[in-house]
DNA sequence: GGATTATATGATTAATGAATCATATATGCA
DNA sequence: TGCATATATGATTCATTAATCATATAATCC
């Protein structure tokens, strides 16, 4: 596979590793919503929330446009679910077979 | 969402988050593999492909079983491929809307 | 036992990432 | 115009990560 192609693929699954921005993905399943109800909703930091819907945006996870003064944010492709459903499945799977919760492994 | 499994969730996508990572899953594609086998397919270093391999198993991307000298590799679970075919599907519809590939955008 | 091959690991370096605080910008409204 | 609210961004700190070199361990074969 071409190397450009791989660094894309794996820019957008980094753009997905990461607990605060999984966070404000499941916030957005329910459809578009302004940065400060998000915010809120999952106990975050303004300053630190902004920088990762903009680093969504960048990998176009998200999408925004404003209205007023306020932001609104819509995961751009509803995919975006499935693969987060799909690494759900994964780990349910793996726990399953191997106790990942109980231990402690890191 | 309970934390730690946002947390376990956002382990297995950074696991698949790296384009060495993806390069050794797609060598595994046809099945079983040696490391002595993966290290010259990808053109790695045998340390690194070693420490990717040892954390792939981690995070139960991936097994391994010795023979003799050597360690066999395998994916564990088929529906790693699913995964990654679907971001290189949501990579392709980014494309044709966003002409990324084109930019060069980070 | 000694050489060879395969793999793992310690130590180091350089790069990147997340969170936080303070502050800047921008919009709407009294 | 001035204030309040929403968002963005610079600067900093701390942690994590990937790659690399050198070396250690382990299995096989002569």
């Amino acid at each position: 596979m071409e190397e450009r192609v791989l660094e894309l693929k794996a820019e957008i699954l980094k753009a997905l590793a990461q607990p605060t921005r999984m966070k404000i993905l499941e916030c957005l399943r329910d459809g578009e919503k302004c940065i400060c109800e998000i915010v809120p909703a999952i106990h975050g930091e303004q300053s630190n929330i902004s920088r990762h819907i903009s680093l969504m945006q960048k990998t176009h996870l998200v999408s925004t446009r404003k209205e007023g003064v306020r932001v609104m944010v819509k995961v751009s492709d509803p995919n975006v679910f499935e693969i987060l459903d799909s690494i759900g499945l994964l780990l349910k799977k793996q726990i399953m077979e191997t106790g990942k919760l109980a231990q402690q492994l890191k």
